[in-house]
RNA sequence: GCCCCGGUAGCCCAACGGCAGAGGCGAUGGUCUCAAACACCAUUCAGUGUGGGUUCGAAUCCCACCCGGGGCACCA
């Protein structure tokens, strides 16, 4: 084991003073005991304030990495400390334990999904046991468990009977490699998110979660998230729900209900002059009229070939049809042309948007390149070169100068333009204010077999009917290997033995619903199950989640900061105005850990520079690993391991512990006369570590450890003549008790075994904060730095509450500093007592 | 293109608008050793990405730019 030394046996005797810290036989030793004392029993019954520390739970892919070492340890840095302050902490652990790598292993090795999900989970649970997090393990659950996703179902149903679960036919992502559909948000730059390949559209009737209906809110609490919540997150979340304010806007059309637009320019009416449908919308299919029938479907079918990267290129040529039908502009009365193109997305808005050139830069190149006029409505800066112009300015042609309009804005700023234009043409009825959002519904469905079944049948009859409530769980056939194969259909749809069912309703045959659910539905609640997790009357215990709820922090991977934290926020919304929850928010406080990376760049197979953990903890041990972690620097920073040294943590931890053997006076000593320096430098690390600590800097806090010890060190180590005061000094047992328990949240074997050496019982973790007296944290006399100018000339040691007028006497009496001014005329002093004085001249 | 976050010794990182250095790594020298490794002791090193501004005083506040990371991006 490098960096530790096992002397042969025969030289023991000689090496008193060097004892061996043997990493190995202590963790060994620990692991037992604690098993034993189940320190971290949460219970919701104690009078204890409460905390709940949650961190994302992982998906069972092998064994533990570096990635999950490192979160952990962060994360139980605060459970921990909670503990030590007093509260009762619920720090519970489970598995995500639906998902699709289990069901391609299932595939590749001709077995049951559950097979490799169950073993990885407990190959991950002997991991994260040794690796001595607080979990409450009474607590654990995993996703795919019948007895966790029978709740994914009734909650599922429940949504579906307030109207937030319905099924729509609609263009959808397609992911050809995965065989399934996605989410909006796991569609990565025209890519799967999972799998990275080109994802295409596809018109399939889907389930949706209506999260739309909650946008607002889902915005407007990310207000009071900020303070506490990473500012990237919460700017993430907004932009992704991405509302923006505008009006919509009726053209009237010959022989067709008239076509609404969305704009968020209404002020820009009087340039507009075509109109522009999404060409695979139906409303592009309604309008064409019969001559321009074959171009539209020529046109229609090409883009339709196209995968999402073609779509969103930047550097697309403009293209499309015109439809053959003229619109009214409600103002001008206008008529104007109406086309189909791929610039218009079939499901923001409306579908359509109204075509002014002067003021948007798509529209200006769709008029150039289809030879259609173009009207400037806003007057362009002097000096302007640009094409279209969408800034700030008086409205221009709005009407153009001797036509006569039924409004007038020119002249009027933006903003007031706008709002006279939406006046008029709701005083019309052929428009209103609107607000949009960027944000789509959440499409649910997934053709796969290795998730939640959708508790729904249907029926020629009586359509959906939703599986009753006394039948769930609806569990998943037994499928394995070959049967699990993507078809472009789920699995489940060839189970025939389950998917024909009788309808509950009329008893007529009838055919189960064969996708399953997204596995962030899975995860969208986990949290408010591990408040009761046997719980058999619902999906979790109302009043223990009352004691619980919120999360008081939700430590994880930025990865989710739209996915996973946007879903858990909607869900709980929901089951708020289900009268289930209090809260509205699920997670008070958020922290972000980076990622471990090695030699600059992310550990990948390709690259060959993975690290493993395993390895890392069998030559460094877990509390130097976990201690390396949490030291590297902000928990937000990602950690490259080329640049740590878990041979450095481990020798600190040593030096530590040997502090433990050295200390001579009894337990229990009282600390009061022992040596006053080395108990104001506990006092203060302390004191310090706790605001540390809560404001998420554990690498300063582990600085301020090392301080402690190397000054506990020299306590002991130095003649009285240089400082010391010897092992037997109480403040040396104060400092070192400190030392155990501030470890305690970092290095829990180390510190366990100091605090025995120390002559204390197990366990160290529930020890408590040390005591502090106040009276220590207040220094004696402070050292006060004299500026001349603002270079430093002198330095006085005053008393801390020494009153502005004396320490500006006092300066200017030094005879340093009067060397300084040397004469010259003193034009100002600035004196901040009692650190500062800077004398101007 | 727009919006966030960040640039401090060879490296990882500290520093209420007030002495640029807390801690660690590395390096160098020493103690120990036949020698080395380990351990221990000591020493070393930047003026804070660039240019302006505010201030008695700026790593810190403001503006512009450069570099790195992230989010959004035909969202009308």
């Amino acid at each position: 084991m490098p960096g530790v030394d096992h002397p042969p046996e025969h030289e023991r005797d000689e090496m008193s003073e060097q004892e061996t810290y043997d990493v190995e036989a202590v963790q060994e030793k620990w692991l037992p005991v604690w098993d034993e004392l189940q320190p971290f029993r949460a219970d919701e019954d104690s009078p204890r304030e409460k905390k709940y520390a949650l961190t994302m739970f992982p998906y069972p892919s092998g064994d533990l990495h570096m990635g999950h070492a490192e979160v952990t340890a962060l994360h139980d840095v605060v459970a921990r400390y909670w503990w030590q302050r007093g509260f009762e902490v619920l720090n519970p652990m489970g598995w995500d334990s639906f998902g699709l790598p289990a069901e391609n292993a299932a595939i590749r090795n001709d077995e049951h999904p559950a097979t490799y999900t169950y073993a990885n989970i407990e190959t991950q649970y002997e991991s994260f046991k040794r690796y001595g997090i607080s979990f409450d393990w009474s607590r654990r659950l995993h996703t795919s468990d019948p007895e966790y996703y029978r709740w994914t179902q009734w909650l599922f149903l429940k949504f579906r009977e307030r109207g937030l679960a319905y099924r729509k036919n609609s263009p959808v992502n397609w992911c050809p490699n995965d065989q399934t559909v996605l989410a909006n948000e796991q569609v990565v730059d025209g890519k799967c998110e999972r799998c990275g390949a080109d994802v295409t559209k596809r018109e399939l009737t889907q389930w949706y979660f209506k999260i739309t209906e909650y946008a607002q809110e889902l915005l407007d609490c990310l207000d009071d998230l900020e303070p506490t919540w990473p500012t990237r997150v919460v700017t993430a979340q907004r932009n992704w729900i991405g509302r923006s304010e505008g009006a919509h806007v009726d053209f009237a059309v010959e022989g067709h209900d008239p076509i609404t637009v969305y704009t968020t320019r209404p002020d820009t009416i009087f340039g507009t002059t075509f109109m522009v449908v999404a060409v695979d919308s139906a409303l592009a299919e309604e309008l064409v009229t019969d001559g321009q029938r074959a171009a539209f479907e020529t046109y229609r079918d090409e883009i339709r070939k196209e995968t999402e990267i073609e779509r969103l290129s930047t550097d697309r040529p403009t293209s499309g049809v015109d439809l053959g039908v003229t619109a009214t502009n409600p103002v001008t009365g206008t008529q104007i042309p109406v086309w189909a193109t791929d610039y218009v997305l079939a499901d923001y808005g409306t579908g359509a948007v109204m075509g002014v050139p002067g003021g948007d830069q798509r529209d200006w190149e769709f008029a150039t390149v289809m030879g259609l006029e173009i009207i400037r409505t806003t007057q362009t800066p002097e000096g302007f070169e640009g094409e279209s112009y969408n800034g700030e300015g008086p409205a221009i042609n709005s009407p153009a100068p001797g036509v006569d309009a039924p409004l007038d804005i020119n002249g009027l700023g933006v903003a007031e333009a706008k709002r006279a234009t939406i006046d008029f043409l709701e005083q019309r009825g052929t428009g209103k204010g609107a607000v949009n959002f960027r944000l789509r519904d959440w499409l649910l469905s997934r053709q796969r077999y290795w998730g939640v079944p959708i508790p729904i049948i249907h029926c020629e009859k009586d359509g959906e009917v939703a599986v009753p409530y006394d039948q769930l769980p609806l569990e998943l056939p037994e499928l394995r290997g070959a049967d699990l194969k993507p078809k472009g259909v789920s699995p489940l749809a060839a189970a025939s033995e389950w998917v024909d069912v009788a309808c509950p309703t009329c008893g007529g045959p009838a055919k189960r619903d064969s996708d399953t659910m997204d596995t962030f539905v899975d995860s969208s609640w986990y949290f408010l199950r591990y408040c009761s997790p046997t719980y058999t009357d619902g999906p979790f215990d109302v009043e223990k989640a009352r004691a619980w709820m919120p999360a008081d922090i939700y430590v994880g991977g930025v990865e989710h900061a739209v996915l996973h934290l946007l879903y858990a926020r909607f869900f709980t919304k929901v089951l708020r105005d289900m009268g289930m929850l209090d809260v509205g928010e699920p997670f008070a406080a958020q922290l972000n850990q980076g990622i471990v990376i090695n030699q600059g760049k992310k550990m990948s197979k390709s690259l060959g520079n993975g690290v493993s953990l395993g390895d890392q903890l069998a030559a460094y041990g877990v509390d130097a690993v976990r201690l390396t972690l949490v030291f590297a620097g902000p928990p937000e920073d990602d950690i490259d391991w080329a640049d740590m040294s878990p041979a450095g943590s481990l020798r600190f931890l040593q030096r530590a512990w040997r502090l433990s053997g050295d200390v001579t006076s009894a337990p229990g000593t009282a600390p009061e006369g022992g040596d006053v320096a080395l108990r104001r430098a506990t006092a203060h690390t302390v004191h310090e570590a706790a605001e540390l600590i809560e404001g998420y800097r554990f690498n300063v806090m582990v600085a301020r450890v090392m301080e402690l010890v190397n000054a506990t060190r020299k306590a002991i180590d130095l003649p009285e003549s240089r400082g010391g005061c010897g092992p037997a000094d109480p403040a040396v047992r104060e400092a070192t008790e400190a030392v155990a328990i501030l470890l305690s949240l970092v290095a829990p074997f180390t510190a366990e075994e100091m605090w025995e050496r120390l002559g204390h019982r197990p366990t160290v973790a529930r020890a408590g904060w040390p005591a502090v007296d106040p009276g220590l944290l207040v220094e004696e006399s402070v050292t006060a730095v004299v500026q001349i100018q603002g270079k430093v000339k002198a330095r006085l040691e005053v008393a801390p509450d020494i009153a502005e007028a004396d320490l500006e006497q006092l300066a200017l009496a030094d005879p340093d500093v009067v060397k300084a001014i040397d004469g010259r005329p003193v034009r100002k002093v600035i004196v901040r007592a009692p650190k500062l004085v800077n004398v101007v001249v």
